[in-house]
DNA sequence: GAATTCTACTAACGGCTGTTCGTTTTAATT
DNA sequence: AATTAAAACGAACAGCCGTTAGTAGAATTC
């Protein structure tokens, strides 16, 4: 027996899976080899296997650890007693410094999930379309109580979705602004638009 | 000798790098093997050679057919005598109606570009920032004419030319709205913001 | 109609892929 | 100190990868 029964996930696991997502964000999950994996840890590719059970498990397991992370706080946020456009300041908040501090795993989670096998794949797809709808519907109460421009509200979803993925340059940007400034020019060109 | 000495593409290459648009966008590029793209073409894999010298030099026409389309579209508003905004926005429907219409080609080129091998990945991102930098010196001599906000103005490119990759999920979705409606609720929020 | 060029084919190559097997080393528990 | 469990290893697998070689048929040019 172990000591701690699967407790929580191992440590060694846990550094498998960052380094995954450093690699499937700087090269892609299908450029990524699991030689190139076990060099990045530290240990031969067949070791890997005894703390995991396929490459694809790992893509798996970073995609739906950034999706539950999102969803739950649009769970919390969707119950507050506040106007639409300051619950959506606060997803686009939480999307931008998801995107500053935990880069890694957001972006692959976003730009790699394609490469998800069945039925993880459709599990996770149809886990981002209810979210999305969930922004549509806060903006579309916004433009009800004439908060927010009426506007189409999927189209609103996609911009500021995207525009977040966005950080991706500032990340690899050489002279970049705070993480601070970032977030508060976003903001302020998402809410306010670019036209004095 | 042939024919029409390289006068210019032959329609079969056309028809090779258009189907590899199609197939990296839907795969991406390391998914897609030159076996998929013979397949979708109606011939086997050797015959693609006859055609192109590499898979990598599929990419790479892809990627710089898109970029020098960019770069001789500023380069034409650039030299007109606007207001910054109306530049910027010029800029920005192109963008649009380019990810509207050529949705493939242009995807690719924005999402698969880290996949080019030398010397032309270290070229395209050159190019890539050449052009940024350039969206970024109309967005300040915007601000300079108290024309635009005064924002960050690497921070508002990097929100513009991601925000447009979103009409990925445009194409994908069943009930979209027309590409024109598109447009315009994309400029709205982009230029005039979200918030009535 | 002969000569030439182009295009498609089959077969095969060396190399890399994710993964498994059986064994040995390390670490923890009794 | 003996036992047991965990984790690392080297070797190997079947399969796919991009690409090349050689060849046969079709199309074009002379």
């Amino acid at each position: 027996m172990a000591k701690l029964k699967n407790k929580k996930t191992s440590p060694r696991k846990e550094v498998i899976l960052s380094k995954a997502a450093l690699l499937f964000r700087e090269k892609g999950y299908n450029a990524t080899s699991m030689r190139d994996l076990a060099e990045e840890v530290g240990v031969e590719a067949a070791s890997l296997y005894n703390h995991i059970n396929s490459k694809s498990e790992i893509l798996q397991e970073i995609c739906f650890k950034v999706a539950n992370r999102f969803m739950s706080h649009i769970d919390e946020v969707s119950q507050r007693a506040e106007p639409a456009i300051k619950k959506l300041e606060a997803i686009l908040r939480f999307h931008i410094r998801n995107m500053i501090e935990v880069y890694e795993e957001v972006y692959v989670s976003d730009r790699e999930w394609k490469h998800l096998a069945e039925p993880y794949l459709f599990n996770f797809q149809n886990q981002r379309r209810v979210y999305r709808q969930r922004i549509a519907s806060i903006i579309e109460e916004g433009i009800q109580k004439g908060e927010i421009k009426s506007i189409d509200a999927p189209t609103a979803v996609l911009i500021m979705l995207h525009a977040v993925s966005g950080i991706e340059s500032w990340h690899r940007s050489k002279k970049k602004i705070s993480g601070d400034m970032l977030e508060e020019n976003m903001i302020i060109i998402m809410i306010e638009g670019l036209r004095k």
